[in-house]
DNA sequence: CCCATAAACGGGAAAATATCCTATATCAAG
DNA sequence: CTTGATATAGGATATTTTCCCGTTTATGGG
């Protein structure tokens, strides 16, 4: 499903990943071009869903979530039932950013932001309970040394 | 540096978060107050740090980043100098979108997106070779369950 | 409880911007 | 070359942002 892009493309993408906010004109400017043509491209690009949403990022600290884990988790069960139940209490609990199912001896990793500690087990003890898990590690993050969502195009 | 919120401050930032295009008069309209009032919460959200960076998320398999690995490393290095190192290392590396440091057995976890394992072993090469690490796991993600920058507010 | 002061609000004007239209330029294939 | 297809630039208009100002609402001291 991977889309063809030019240089121009690629510009664009960069531009609005760094800086959505930045009118047309000034990104037409940065690229080279005017603003027809990339308001043109950047439709074009919306609407083969290679543009997503558009978002701000918030300062997830200054909010109150202090506490980010990475949650790696082992099950014995592997039904479509469980990953059904399993599937939807991640997309119920707003704390889970991230959910990838993994290759390997792992099967599972989260990461979940929540105010606290406390917190964190209030979610932990709500999960297992809902959905049966063999096995769960949480790793707790002292410091985020890097966090961005740019792909760098 | 926790900030104090009222309802409508966090009505105006989950609006943002879920979508940062839409106008003022939309969002106004829907947090029941009108553009000013909002328009000014919102530069003093912005003045406070609170927004951060406006982005767009793009499809990052739609856009040949087709592999994503959470990396696990264990250092016996932990000397400022070397910590500065693997920093800079990190900081390089646009396709390094999150890396924490960690409590416990294991030092840090990364999250890598690549084209393919191919261009993973080329970065995890290039990685070994910068800088002094010890031991190293590599979760591949198999499927992306959950993906969301959006705070719970 | 009342007044004084500060803060938030709502509407509207002006500047900036997005969106779309049209004419021109560029390019690829025959 | 020439011709059709595609991308482009500039401009017109609708929308939006940004800021100003008068009014309303909250707050705190007496």
């Amino acid at each position: 499903m991977s889309v063809r892009l030019d240089d121009v493309d690629r510009k664009i993408l960069k531009e609005l990943q760094s800086d959505a906010g930045q009118s047309l004109d000034e990104i037409a400017r940065k690229v080279g071009s005017s603003k027809t043509p990339v308001w043109n491209r950047i439709r074009k690009l919306r609407d083969a869903g290679v543009i997503g949403q558009q978002t701000v990022l918030l300062d997830a600290e200054a909010l109150g979530f202090e506490a980010c884990f990475f949650v790696l988790i082992r099950t014995s069960e592997h039904e479509a039932e469980w990953q059904k139940k399993f599937l939807k209490a991640l997309q119920d609990r707003p704390e889970v950013q991230e959910a990838h199912r993994l290759a390997g001896d792992i099967d599972y990793i989260l990461k979940v932001r929540v105010a606290n500690a406390r917190a964190y087990d209030v979610f932990y003890q709500a999960l297992i309970a809902e959905v049966r898990i063999y096995n769960v590690t949480a790793l707790l993050s002292m410091e985020e040394l890097k966090s961005t969502t740019m792909l760098p195009i």
